[in-house]
DNA sequence: GAGGTTGGAGAGAGCGCTCTCGGCAGCAGC
DNA sequence: GCTGCTGCCGAGAGCGCTCTCTCCAACCTC
């Protein structure tokens, strides 16, 4: 019935090595400036007794915590439970984890909970963050610039370019507050979508678009007019992104324009709800109306009827690229830092043909 | 052009309230034995200064933490994926929060992952762990058992009752290491679905096994079995889990037992694969087999034709019970704790009738 | 071989907090 | 009016680490 046995301090290794403690913290961080027969003597102790060095006790004097926070809001059950955030996750958690980073994982609950993780992040509990902002209006974007920590962003901001919240009062300036954000070729690949469309033959091509709260809804609209330049307006509907909304669109536009005879909508769950109306209307896919989605959110697009035809992005590579840039500005110094004008990263989306166009 | 401005100590508070630090802690950590006058002026002071207690020094004399870890040990995207562990991480973050807990998250690739949470564990990083163990040869389960961090699994895990890696050797004993779980009652679920395709007036029903490594296919597996007893064992076919897999089970299935009449599959993506090859096959459904799921998985579940009957789970409110097991766990003195002979909680599923059964 | 230079090791301060302890009021009891 | 409490508050030690500063030995240089 023995006492919980306390864990081995620097001071048992170094007492255990016949060294001082500080040559054991010097053996711990590398070893830079021990000789050699010493640092095997160290190594040794550390293994003997279990070492693992307390993070709190490291952190209460570097200042570094080693750890990132991963804010996610989103108050709505239905974006959250589809596999995007799971995906990117796991990206980041790679990174994180091949650089001995720990993730905190913030989730927020509506309004209410942003000034929660304002102030956790401006606590300084953690080096930097990775947030995801999904709607134009969010405060969080702003809430977190204004608490001075190094932050990479998931997905472009709401504001514009050259309109970031700079002057947000009270922040603790010294961090350049340039927003760093990576993205998916959103527009790139709405282009390719349309494209591939029209390079079918179709002329009629219709858009359901995402809710336009959100820039990724924005920037595929974009993409479609890019190609569509001349595209009569009553070929586009807006939806929410749910597949009852896919619904709710293909039906007003299979009334405004019976003679479409193509749909690129803004992701997989609206593509899907639209071949439901399609078939209830008897159009054949893609004989009479050709589909397009977007994400290439598997569990969706693949079963299907037909299986759909959509934008790939590559979601884990993404969050990893967010763990990788924010990693990278941390550990720069503020000389380096101040040349590093990264702002934006946007990666490649494919075109990934099944049935369905 | 100033130096990052270095956040308020209890020092500074103290100076600005004119007591010393020792009352601005008993201040900050509740007020308890310090009159009011001085409160108020504590109070005053640390919204003034913006005073936020540095964690790390903290942690350092108290020894916890106030965070704890979620690992989930998962080398196939494809679960991953799902929404699955979202919902279970929002049930669990929310549980957290409100009890101003952080979540770190560990998420594993692969076997020798599992060394690396083991010895982060065993690190004293955090106070608690919350685990995901879906397969029943995982290492993981006893690895943190040893580890001697208060743990409560998600899903039962994989060793029977009364069979715990009790002598993991060097394992800090002081804690009970009885292994504490919640899990969805995957038998009694089974159970319901069975039974409605029983009172159907089905004769003929046929199961699609999970991957049979997880306890969850495994009860699933029994809670047919409950129902149907002396069924043909031909009726049974493993899957595992993916709609590829029902589909192949499917197939088996019809070729087996041309004359079935109903399928439980267990889970919601097998039974739209299964869905799929009733229709190549020209089984009408539900007129001529009768489908029911598993999970209530809703980007699936509802996209399917038809719309999927199947078996709800609460998951998030299973987070969200795993949290709080671990945190009363957390606070209760151990004398207390001897009392708590909670090993398992069991959550009810309900019945969600659709069109396919 | 005296003085200078270097690289490796130890001593010790101190990060920001908590918590025990001792002091000192104020009050009851005799 | 003195002892003995009780209740508040401050002093101070110390949690486990990093990091600077100092010291010392070994090696050059002329």
């Amino acid at each position: 019935m023995s006492e919980a046995v306390s864990r081995p301090t620097l001071e048992a290794v170094a007492a255990r090595a016949g060294v001082s403690r500080a040559t054991v913290s010097r053996v711990v961080n590398g070893g830079d400036g021990v000789r050699e027969p010493l640092v095997e003597r160290v190594r040794r102790a550390v293994e003997e007794l279990g070492y693992v060095p307390n993070q709190a006790a490291r952190s209460l004097v570097t200042k570094r915590h080693d750890a990132v926070a991963v804010v996610i809001a989103e108050p709505e059950t239905r974006v959250f439970a589809d596999p995007f955030f799971a995906l990117q996750l796991r990206g980041i958690s790679k990174e994180l984890t091949a650089h001995d980073n720990q993730l905190v994982l913030l989730l927020t609950e509506g309004r209410d909970d942003h000034a929660r993780v304002g102030r956790y992040l401006a606590g300084g509990h953690v080096d930097g963050a990775l947030v995801f902002s999904l709607h134009l209006d969010d405060a969080l974007p702003g809430l977190i610039q204004g608490a001075g920590v190094p932050t990479v962003f998931g997905g472009r901001p709401g504001w514009s370019d050259g309109n970031l919240p700079q002057t947000l009062g009270s922040a603790p300036s010294g961090q350049d507050s340039t927003a760093v954000y990576v993205d998916s070729d959103n527009r790139g690949g709405a282009r390719d979508a349309v494209r591939h469309l029209v390079g079918l033959g179709r002329r009629r091509v219709a858009h359901i678009a995402g809710a336009l709260d959100q820039t990724s809804a924005v920037d595929r609209l974009d993409g479609f007019r890019d190609v569509m330049a001349d595209a009569d307006p009553r070929l586009i509907a807006e939806g929410d992104f749910t597949p009852a909304g896919g619904e709710r669109a293909m039906r007003e536009l299979l009334d405004r324009c019976p003679d479409l005879d193509a749909v690129f909508a803004a992701n997989d769950l609206m593509a899907s709800g639209a071949l439901r109306v399609l078939r209830e209307h008897g159009r054949r896919v893609p004989d009479d109306v050709a589909v397009v989605g977007f994400d290439d959110m598997l569990p969706v697009a693949e079963q299907t009827d037909p299986p759909l035809t959509t934008i790939r992005q590559d979601i884990e590579e993404m969050g990893r690229l967010m763990a990788r840039l924010l990693l990278r500005r941390l550990r720069r110094n503020p000389t380096e830092a101040d040349q590093d004008t990264t702002t934006g990263v946007v990666l490649p989306t494919t075109l990934v043909r099944r049935a369905s166009a």
